[in-house]
DNA sequence: AATGAATGAGTCTTCATTCAT
DNA sequence: GATGAATGAAGACTCATTCAT
């Protein structure tokens, strides 16, 4: 019905098994620290299994960087982009990535540091081409819809996107003790103090 | 005529050419990808001459941590603390950060992100504890002062670091192609807007 | 038919040859003169088979070791204990110690002095707790049966153990040049006059 | 006047900290196991100090064996070759070298164990050249004068060394919690009846 | 004589990957 | 599909030795 990648339509246990086991790892200790013995005792597989189902160790970070960034843009699209103004675009964008990371904060981290250069060669999947197209765009229709001030892009996008990622960074770090979703609003108002025509 | 750690006076040349060397190729390649071997080839010193100057690998990379956070520290009580109101305080910390990153890219960058967990376990140094307080500080000031709204100071801190951070990072990416200096005033002027009273 | 450690219900043949060649090369130079590359030269086995069946090399000598042992109580048990009186005994044990040495001089050596102090901390294997206790055992039940004079156990142990020892060590070393079975009868005459009441 | 090596008539202290220091490192923790960096540490000497005195670590190794065997020779001489008959012989022997065993230890130790193959090619000084050669020199007058029974001289040997150094090294290995010099007579009686015609 | 920085060959060990079963 | 034994290249680190000072 959905999505699947062998022939009983529903994704291998064991495949899924490493996908997550290997996205924790990932993330707790960094891709190079991660060993494949690691995956293969903490998920409970065999070696050959991992290598039946993903090529290489870079291929199977690869396919886990790719799940976090499509998930991004399904959030992003559903949430976001179908906002009819930047304001309100901008509320549901700090929304949607605090309470994601709320909910999911392995597979933000993973999105944000766990990828090593020679899996991504962006730092931070925001600002791969796809998640940083995404994001231009929203600001780029803002001024040209006049609700925000014209001026160098760049600058608008790290206002922005700086803001929003420095705070999950820093709720990830243990400096932040209480849920992201609790200064939604003092986060956008900030943000939209920086941006406003 | 001030510190030094031989004979001569200077730090002993070998010791300074390991640093920078593992400085650049732990920030180019990462902490795990840059070898021994790799170090001892584009430093051109032998395996024994690193290890007979730092206890090993990961004291080696938090010595050169100490060494660009010891520059940071300075840099923002020399430039950033002397200023009288918090609006000079957050013009001089946006640019002394994007000049030091035009300057010393690489230093930055070692700050930002080429550490690993082993070596700090903070993931940005301007969180680091002293960091960190040192940013807080200014902000704690700017409320007292009036100078700032109030509010969470997670927020206020998010959005100035962030921001800032945000910019050097893409503009390290390549993502933005002219020197940060160009867009001093127009990021400060968004940060302001986004904390002042 | 008894203890197997694979699905072929025999121990795996690389992992034979790799304590063969293992406790010949330490006997023969040593356990720190013996590096695991020369274990994977002479028997013709990798590297990684080596750390696949022991912990390291600490774990294979300690392996080799304990087989040894195993195997010296084995024939002491069979061969020593099961005679009657203690002059039997006697001489089981020297024609057991001195046919093994002639058989199998590379375990006996092993045995003997092949163990650096971090893999075993006694220095003979008759000395080990065990092998120790069986022989002050058989001097114990000698006294009691007024077989052997009373007196300091120690003395006894090492006027036994000590003459044996010594002949199997000059044997070794080249200094008897001809098999330790001829002189069977002489040596145990030479302790048991040393020793009888 | 006596033996010296630089031109003060005296050995170099220096020199002297560095035997001492090897000699009882090498006891301790092997030859192998100590590296030229402890004997610098322990002896608070320089490395080039080291290199300076001795040509290299096996060298330091065999002139500190050669120092034991000429201890052990001489006291042989003094002690042991000058008395009449077998019998005292034999029980100066014992004598001397239970009581040296107490007094210096760890140079009897390593007259027994720290030598690696490298150094010396016999496993025991008492069976190097010339101490196998003074042992078995007084069993063999002692057969001629008609003291001791005739038969295998290594046997005799043997008993007579293998005894006393089986003796001394249970004592080393804290299994004999008593000095040595309390089972003297006993074990010359030992041996004596091992021996005596 | 003495120092200790520098060297680099060699050590143990890890780990991504392959492949016979 | 799954397993895990086997491989061997590569890594971090040690240490005997040299040599300029």
């Amino acid at each position: 019905m959905q999505g699947s990648s062998n022939r009983n339509g529903k994704q291998s246990e064991i495949r899924q098994r490493i996908i997550k086991t290997a996205q924790r790892l990932f993330v707790e200790q960094g891709y190079h620290r991660t060993s494949i013995p690691d995956i293969v005792r903490e998920a409970g597989v065999s070696t050959g299994a991992i290598y039946h189902h993903f090529t290489n160790k870079k291929e199977l970070a690869r396919e886990i960087h790719q799940l976090a960034l499509t998930e991004f843009l399904k959030r992003f699209k559903n949430h976001v982009e179908s906002q009819p103004t930047f304001k309100e675009k901008l509320r549901a964008f700090v929304e949607m990535m605090f309470s994601w990371t709320e909910t999911d904060p392995i597979m933000v981290q993973y999105l944000m540091y766990a990828r090593p250069k020679e899996v991504v060669n962006t730092q931070m999947a925001i600002c791969s081409e796809e998640g940083l197209d995404a994001v231009m765009c929203i600001i780029q229709a803002g001024i040209e819809s006049g609700e925000i001030k014209e001026g160098n892009l760049y600058v608008h996008y790290g206002t922005l996107t700086g803001t929003v990622l420095r705070l999950i960074e820093i709720r990830m770090d243990g400096v932040i003790d209480f849920p992201l979703t609790e200064i939604i609003d003092e986060t956008t108002a900030n943000i939209w103090l920086a941006l406003k025509k």
